[in-house]
DNA sequence: GCCG
DNA sequence: CAGTACG
DNA sequence: CGGCCGTTACTG
């Protein structure tokens, strides 16, 4: 057992702990620690809903194409037809093929892709950032090979799994079980558990374990929270829970009547695993931007919008604070309608010439988003929500994007065009 | 972990 | 700064 | 063997 990697973890952890590297518990150093919830009253509930129909979100039908953004607009920094240049071996980015979802019940090989994500669990709780990415790769790829995987051979071929993963799923193939997984000791799902609260991560989960928490309770009892690991026990059961995507489209068609009654030109679109077709998602991920082609702008608009959710009693907490003196602000908290449950929700406002860069980036998933900027890096590049650049340094501050770095942002086409990645609809960037 |  | 979160 | 997304953005 010496030898269990999550052993050694432990006992690393819990060295750093006598040492007084985690000391955060006793002491009350502050006294604002807790308790001083600037947020909306916890548990108001709902009284005046609004029970309005919903008229029509312009969320557009289908929801799945491209936001029909021309390109000529006025006054608009020209994306220069920038086209980069090609390079060997590019074809073997995920961003350049489609990856349509892969569903993972009744995929034939089920049981591989069970026991590979027990390692990819265990590996995420020891924070082994590249064997979690090489996993994730893994397990998705297997997501998408329909047919039944039969030999260490056949597995071997396909893109992302290598040798050793290879070996594991012959022996998954062939036993019915990886003995790897047996040594893993009970506590890693108590950890598991842990690393799932929002605002915990793999070190606070860790660090937890060993200072002795087993149960929630344990840590509420003994532990200084923040405000947001604090929301994230309280409603960890409903946050687990996926969002049948017809309660996305309820909740984005409730947060888009809201906008539309500040600024009837403001536009939404709900993007994340919803926009790319997805059935469930994780939570709800909303871009608000407005055609500023007439003068004014969404500036201010997130903290009106904030303040009528709230007001109904649709938002229940607010996890990040929104920067209101930004076209780029956002909102990221908990939202509940009045049926149902506490879902995550994600609102982005984004600047009106940036919204293909925010498409992209907000759409995902996140391995074709990496895929893509890493496309772009090879390219003396650089991709982000706000654009395509030239990759050169930029100066400090807030300095805008502007003069000749930025080569395109507009829309999602144009930033494939001039990354040389060919354009894919959402539902196809399920990588 | 995988890949070049 | 480390940690966490977003796609 | 070195790279693996973002000079992402926020919290404490």
């Amino acid at each position: 057992m010496s030898d269990d990697p999550l052993s050694e973890m432990i006992a690393e952890t819990k060295r750093l702990v006598e040492a007084g590297l985690y000391v955060d518990d006793e002491g009350d150093d502050d006294e604002s620690t807790q308790s001083n919830n600037t947020t909306t009253d916890l548990n108001e509930e709902i009284e005046n809903l609004n029970e309005e129909v919903v008229t029509d979100s312009n969320n557009s039908e289908t929801n799945s194409g491209e936001t029909n953004e021309q390109t000529n607009n006025s006054t608009e920094t020209k994306t220069s037809s920038f086209k980069a240049k090609n390079f060997r071996g590019q074809n073997s980015f995920a961003c350049m093929h489609s990856h349509s979802y892969g569903e993972t019940n009744n995929n034939p090989n089920k049981l591989i892709i069970e026991k590979l994500q027990v390692l990819l669990d265990h590996y995420t709780r020891m924070k082994d950032e590249w064997r979690i990415l090489s996993y994730r790769k893994a397990i998705s790829a297997i997501k998408k090979y329909k047919k039944p995987i039969t030999s260490y051979e056949e597995a071997k071929k396909i893109p992302g799994i290598g040798l050793r993963t290879a070996e594991k799923i012959a022996e998954i193939i062939d036993t019915g079980n990886l003995k790897r997984i047996d040594s893993f000791s009970e506590g890693d799902d108590i950890i598991k558990k842990f690393g799932n609260v929002y605002g915990v991560g793999p070190s606070i989960a860790m660090k937890w374990y060993v200072k002795g928490y087993r149960t929630f309770e344990d840590v509420l009892k003994d532990e200084k929270l923040t405000r947001n690991q604090i929301s994230g026990i309280l409603y960890y059961d409903d946050l687990q829970k996926r969002i049948p995507r017809d309660e996305v489209t309820k909740i984005s068609e409730w947060v888009t009547r809201a906008a539309l009654s500040i600024d009837p030109k403001l536009e939404c679109i709900t993007g994340g695993s919803y926009r790319r077709g997805n059935p469930d998602c994780g939570d709800v991920d909303i871009m608000i931007t407005r055609n500023d082609s007439d003068g004014t702008t969404h500036l201010g608009v997130l903290s009106r919008l904030v303040e009528i959710l709230r007001d109904q009693g649709f938002l229940t907490h607010e996890l990040v604070q929104h920067n209101g003196e930004s076209l780029s602000a956002k909102f990221m908290g908990i939202c509940k309608l009045p049926e149902g449950v506490h879902r995550r929700l994600d609102i982005f406002m984004v600047p009106y010439n940036e919204m293909g860069a925010a498409l992209l980036s907000y759409t995902g998933n996140d391995i074709f988003n990496r895929s893509m900027r890493l496309m772009a890096r090879k390219k003396k590049m650089c991709l982000n929500q706000h654009g395509l650049f030239m990759n050169v340094s930029r100066g400090r501050d807030g300095i805008k994007y502007s003069e000749g770095k930025i080569i395109a942002q507009k829309t999602e086409k144009e930033i494939c065009d001039a990354l040389g990645v060919p354009w894919r609809p959402p539902n196809e960037r399920n990588c």
